[in-house]
DNA sequence: TCAGATAAAATCGCGC
DNA sequence: GCGCGATTTTATCTGA
């Protein structure tokens, strides 16, 4: 084999590191999934929950210039701006 | 072989024009994506104008549920409505 | 405004074409639901005829990615790859 | 406002508890990354560890699935599947 | 920066 | 009608 030990033990170390952190994220991303079930079955939408969240995480200049490009391109297309 | 000739042929046509439609969906998709890659190019901001056809395509009253969810969210939440 | 003249007639345009395109394609999506119907109605079964049509588009994939996958090991063992 | 102050309580919790979850995840896909980064730094080519990665995912995955897609072509040939 | 790959999310269709 | 699984669409990430 043209691969010496060392080197191949090295790279195991690797693969398995990267694999059971991957078994976490798998994990938590069910248990994000299970709270948008519970949060479904109490009534709430979940499509309007990541909404939610998706405008809690980016920071209100992103969001300002979004929409200010969506009302140029409204506008340039003729349709009307927001004005609620 | 347990099929029949017949029964044979009328699934190959079926899978035919299944395959033949498929390819007309591959090349529709393929020249929607070279017309934002040239609005791209152009200036225009794809992701923004995937909102502006989403806009167009949902009708007005969806909209304003929508709207109107988020906000009751929000509210919920201690976060400021859009006043804008 | 942010958008002149030439520049909002440029938006529409593009805008315009997405949007013929994008129902062309739900033309072909509704054909070739129609084709699935009749299939079944016919008394082929739509999620066996859906598997054919996979393995066929892939086949010949699949072989191409065989190759690579074996190179990639070899690789990943430091032996040479296949250059052939 | 059509939320009230227990359902208002409700939601915050499940926001809040998801938005946690959000983070644990964020930090495992940085642990992710910082793995490759010194696995690429020890000589390792990232691509192929992520192949390798997938092949060692999907090998148990593939061969459930042969098995399945022969039932499939056997079914649509008209003969029997395998019951065992 | 950009295209190509990867993962996440939304949508659709089935069966219970 | 509602969850569940599969497909398609969207967004993120990586390498050139």
């Amino acid at each position: 084999m043209a691969i010496n030990t060392q080197t191949a033990e090295e790279l195991r170390l690797f693969i398995n590191r990267i694999e059971a952190l991957n078994n976490e994220k798998a994990n938590i991303v069910a248990d994000i999934q299970e709270v948008f079930t519970r949060a479904k079955s109490t009534g709430f939408d979940p499509k309007i929950m990541r909404e939610i969240i998706k405008i809690r995480s980016k920071d209100k200049i992103d969001l300002e210039e979004e929409e200010y490009l969506i009302n140029a391109y409204k506008k340039a297309l003729g349709m009307e701006e927001d004005n609620a």
